[in-house]
DNA sequence: TTGTAGGCGTTATCAC
DNA sequence: GTGATAACGCCTACAA
């Protein structure tokens, strides 16, 4: 099929300027270096040293090189490029089976978000392991050398032991991973269990004094600091902390939990461990005849734009969702380049005041 | 640097099986077909055709060549691979830039989604170009020969001219494209005026004769068209059509058109283009007094959580979202292969009558 | 059925 | 500064 055509590349464009009959842009075959090479007349050693901005070469040469890159609309071959170089040039963003829906959290979205973009800047690309811890076959592609980089996404407790066979590339976490790897464990988070806590004061300083609690799976470590958080502000203020109903981060788990609150003892805060919780349990109080917050206060986590277009608009952690990509992505090309960057990062939070409480 | 290393492959292994001083799987360089052939015994074009399930290889060679991949822990090196067969492998989900933030939209999450659960179980790999149409780099990048296909999931008008510069792998959109290309646009929808009219018949049918309405985005061909669905019902039941405020798809902006909305005619129903502006909506009407669906009936579109979640929930035109990224990216495996594909595929909606209406 | 050999487009190591 | 020339790891006629 592409027999004829392969006569273009290598031995024949032995007198090279006046040999391309065809216009500039036809369907043909993508311009490969060779050809810059020949349109500027040097060899493809010297176009290869331009396209890779390397020194030492005549300025000159830079720029008949670079005008026939643009006539030609020249882009390199990544495949051949990540051979020679033995590197791939692509980090994957694992998101784990069991966290596909919550593919739809706002707060993976915008922690996804953060780090497309920061990677956008780099010439790394960006590529999407989904739900794919579970085949062989994917496992093998991530830890076998075609991707140079991983950012996990909410590891669930046994969720993936890619790190277990010797995985050689570098990961960042988004949130303390639920198996601890000493050197390798890097990760970005905030700090739950304070901020948790910071959250419950809140409460307590408004007079709260039977806050029950809406926590998050506790196969995830956020969903067990934030429990542990919404404990030791109790145990600050000398209240009990029976009143914990377990979620999994979704508006219908919180709804849930906060109907099964409703048939134990009585309570007047709720901290929930993300908006969405919270904002389902809203709705569970509301139908109840509870108001928000006179009878009931709530908090939840995240600041995500359930919180804010609730009604009543929802008391909520701050957490810097785009942020915390950010940082990962940063620090994972860093370990990509061979350079260091600290394990653990926790980005700051902080209280927003709605209404809810 | 990896000097000495080399050796290990090309001329030097002649006398091969007792060459490898090293353990089985270390940090070395991972096993290439070469080391897989030679474990076998057998020729890299022989090794090759096992990996590739090619036939006419003889099932007792097939099996020791199995073998020695799984010792050996070989996966194929996808760069080195792509190059032969000039062809990536990778398709890209674009996300033009000004729909970034949507990406926390749950509806486009749940067509990646859909899309990515589809590609897992072939052997493409998919790249997530957020954001970047704006960058000559990237546009090169999508246009360069480094994809095999494009899935693009919502163009608004303007956004990128891609298709224009005689893009030359197929593309497939989540949603009628802004702009019309004859032969080259495949995409998948729902029929949105239809689907808008229903809904708004409901409300006809159920004694609503002021409707008011919440446009989406009217550069995106999905805001028009349910604005057209909307216009279409009023007609049909002889009323009339003012009362129109137009937002962007989030929340916020469905608070504020209805606050819009408030200070203009009278109304005693609302059909928003889309559930996150329903939300935001309510939590306008209700703030104002009046109360859903007794004074004011709501309905939405996409069938999200929010629409699920809500108080009242909220009665909505259910969008098979999954199913609509899953179609899209078998269409474009289809493509990509050089079979051919339904240019259009509307998939269906119904409606789901909930509390608001 | 299996092996040989050349090519895929770049990079990198040498000499010049 | 610049140009040959091997790799990089895999695929695929063509031969055997």
């Amino acid at each position: 099929m592409s027999v004829r055509e392969s006569a273009l590349t290598s031995g024949d464009t032995g007198s090279a300027v006046a040999k391309k009959p065809s216009g500039e842009q036809t369907a043909g075959r993508p311009p490969t270096l060779e050809t810059v090479a020949a349109r500027a007349g040097v060899s493809r050693a010297t176009a290869s040293r331009v396209v890779n901005h390397l020194d030492r070469v005549a300025p000159h040469v830079v720029e008949s090189v670079n005008a026939a890159i643009k006539e030609l609309g020249y882009v390199p071959n990544q495949a051949a490029r990540s051979l020679a170089r033995r590197r791939t040039a692509v980090v994957a963003v694992v998101i784990p089976e069991s966290t596909e829906r919550l593919f739809a959290d706002p707060f993976f979205a915008a922690v996804v978000q953060g780090a497309a973009a920061y990677l956008s800047d780099t010439d790394y690309t960006l590529n999407l392991a989904i739900g794919s811890n579970k085949s062989e076959k994917s496992r093998r592609y991530l830890t076998g050398g075609n991707v140079d980089g991983l950012l996990v996404v909410s590891q669930h407790e046994g969720d993936l032991p890619l790190t277990q066979l010797g995985l050689s590339v570098p990961i960042v976490f988004a949130g303390r991973p639920a198996v601890d790897f000493g050197e390798q464990g890097h990760y970005v988070d905030v700090d739950n269990r304070s901020a948790a806590a910071d959250a419950v004061r809140h409460l307590t300083h408004r007079g709260r004094t039977r806050i029950a609690t809406i926590a998050g799976a506790q196969d995830l470590a956020a969903g067990r600091q934030r429990l542990s958080g919404w404990r030791d502000a109790l145990a600050d203020a000398g209240l009990t902390d029976e009143r914990v109903e377990i979620g999994d981060f979704t508006p219908e788990s919180g709804t849930a939990a906060a109907e099964r609150l409703l048939t134990g003892p009585v309570f007047d805060a709720v901290f929930a461990a993300n908006d969405q919780m919270a904002f389902g349990a809203i709705s569970a109080l509301s139908r109840a005849g509870r108001t928000v917050p006179d009878d009931v206060a709530v908090v939840g986590f995240d600041d995500d734009q359930f919180s804010r277009a609730a009604r009543p608009t929802i008391t909520t952690v701050h957490q810097p969702a785009q942020e915390m990509g950010r940082v990962m992505a940063e620090h994972l090309v860093a370990l990509m380049a061979g350079e260091t960057a600290d394990q653990v990062t926790l980005l700051p939070t902080y209280l927003v005041v709605r209404e809810s409480s």
